[in-house]
DNA sequence: TTGAAAGCGCTAACAA
DNA sequence: TTGTTAGCGCTTTCAA
């Protein structure tokens, strides 16, 4: 606009405020000088007392805001954040938006920013197809942003070399990486309180529903999940099939598939539970035994993780955890090393097992 | 950081870059400056290098790329924005992220802006509990967006009047809004499309699903569904009774509530078929169905409105619209008229009545 | 408690 | 094709 004012006609060198003249209210560009002007004080001063600071008087205060609000002034916040070199302002990096984990932990995100009176500028990876390394350069190669959080993540080497370059307090929910603070619950620890709940019931013979979610989540999450189901059966001396893996990449659709591939097999050969890594596919699961006329949990046990919604209603059992506490959790950390706090050890986050109707012990 | 490297130690008046010396290439304050001096260029040129303005030799503008990039340059936005103007970003304001229908038009919005380098700003105005008019006033929007997409947002009085005088660009997804542009599809004649599918099924007893969206939806949408739904039936004569219309809340949990309300009543009682209007809704009011023992579409039909995955995995009717694509459409309107371009008549959103094996002849 | 003045890093007239 | 120069609107020393 600056350029576009000066454009629009006479070449006054400086004071050449707004369009109109520095007339009425509802004008675009009344700065701190206007507020100076017109009460009289410093810029400075308007400046001090419009951020509220203890030196300034009270009545300073009172009169700079009320004046401000009647000429409808509006901080520019690139001017402060040139001037003070931060933007007031959180990167969130995710690789698709529309998953239940992102959107959840992306709501907790925000409304901790809203609370610090951050901003949020959302760097969406877009999935496999999206050109995902411009997107994640851009993310910090713009000083727009005092902090990042990654969403379920993997880094290569060049984006893990930029951003340590970048300096930027940078944390990741979800899933370990590699030298980078994490929030999430323990994914191994999850895997083996399904297991135990089913193993209790009596099952021995459990398939797993995982598989990487082609979406760019991060690899360490499935591989845990994975390895900590295959390691509690083992331990509970109840080894899994080789076949017994399947993949239903995360997604609703993919569980169908994947449970159908798992029961649509002899009833001897068919396992009498199935441990999917979420309750997208865990549901479709549910829905790929219907299908195929089994009974849940009669026929087959079926559990989740998450505590989706639609499971809570549909009665499926899963470890459930809090992906919007994740959020907060996160935000308020970068946040905090942002305005030079020291980074603090972030604890596991909790997840517990939650019984329902998808789970029975064996009839077989 | 100014304040901070200032603070840091000596207080050279100027040029006081770094709190390293201007020694290696990984530091973080190398600006134009630095690039002018390595080069022997001045500012200016630089500036346009970087930018590849025309007016500069080719040669100039690889040799000033390849220093830039050598040094580690990073280019500051809020510099850029405050000598400009512009901040080369929208902000998309939304009243919660975890439903379908926002998520994905979300994930259009910053597609389309990705692709023309806007960053994307988030308001979410954290559902009924968010204090959502902070959210909104133009003191938080802070200039730091030249563009504003709002999602299905009901604006009170205030709200629009802030947003006038912001004088932002501005366009509404979903559901017209008094004064403001708007894409989406329209919603009576999505309601009408249903009503005689089934109609020209036979059916004569249908109920409605719906609802006010408690999260902050448009109160258009629900109600010109509802409204092109009544419509729709009583023009084909067959008016529909006071008590077929339940509030399914705009959630699968609201659907399998107002489905059971609808269905669990003497069979001479019941409707042929529930018009739902999302698919949420329509997936809860089949999963109602089945918990009373009814058989879908046998004993009723179910259709919805959105074109959700789940829906075309459990084979939902559904009349299908394409929120990503509004979202992109929304942001390449916006950003257009951002860049000086006139606002331009953006055309109803496509929908299209997906036929799948929710819906049957009446067997009544 | 306030004011004066010097920038923050970049862009854009204007001149060369 | 490039350089000079004057800001963009705010914050922050330093001095009063």
């Amino acid at each position: 606009m600056p350029a576009g004012r000066r454009s629009a006609g006479v070449s006054a060198p400086r004071t050449c405020r707004a369009g109109r003249g520095a007339d009425g209210p509802p004008g675009s560009s009344v700065g701190i000088q206007e507020i100076a002007t017109a009460t009289g004080l410093s810029k400075a001063t308007v400046s001090r007392a419009l951020r509220g600071l203890p030196t300034v008087a009270g009545a300073t205060i009172d009169e700079v805001r009320r004046v401000a609000d009647e000429l409808g002034y509006v901080p520019s916040s690139a001017a402060a954040g040139l001037a003070t070199g931060r933007q007031r302002a959180v990167g969130v990096v995710l690789p698709v938006i529309d998953r239940w984990f992102y959107a959840k932990a992306l709501g907790g995100v925000d409304a901790e920013l809203r609370a610090a009176g951050y901003d949020l500028v959302l760097y969406n990876l877009g999935g496999p197809g999206g050109d995902r390394h411009r997107a994640f350069r851009r993310a910090m190669l713009r000083q727009r942003v005092d902090a990042l959080v990654l969403l379920s993540l993997v880094l290569d080497e060049t984006e893990r070399r930029e951003l340590q370059v970048s300096e930027l307090p940078t944390i990741v929910i979800g899933g370990p990486a590699h030298d980078l603070r994490n929030v999430g619950v323990d994914d191994r620890a999850v895997a083996a309180l399904v297991v135990r709940h089913l193993t209790d019931l009596g099952h021995r013979h459990v398939a797993y529903v995982g598989g990487q979610d082609e979406a760019g989540m991060n690899v360490a999450v499935p591989y845990q999940r994975r390895d900590g189901f295959t390691e509690a059966m083992t331990r509970a001396g109840h080894p899994v099939r080789t076949g017994w893996y399947a993949d239903g990449r995360f997604s609703f659709a993919g569980g169908v598939a994947a449970g159908t591939a798992l029961l649509d097999v002899r009833p001897v050969e068919r396992p009498t539970a199935v441990v999917c890594a979420s309750d997208e596919m865990a549901l479709g699961v549910v829905v790929a035994a219907q299908r195929l006329g089994l009974v849940v949990p009669a026929d087959v046990s079926v559990t989740g993780v998450d505590g989706h919604e639609y499971g809570e209603v549909l009665g499926l059992t899963t470890v459930a955890q809090d992906p919007g506490a994740q959020g907060r959790v996160a935000a308020r950390a970068v946040v905090a090393e942002a305005q030079g706090a020291p980074p603090t050890v972030v604890p596991v986050s909790p997840a517990r097992l939650v019984v329902r109707r998808t789970t029975a012990p064996p009839t077989r």
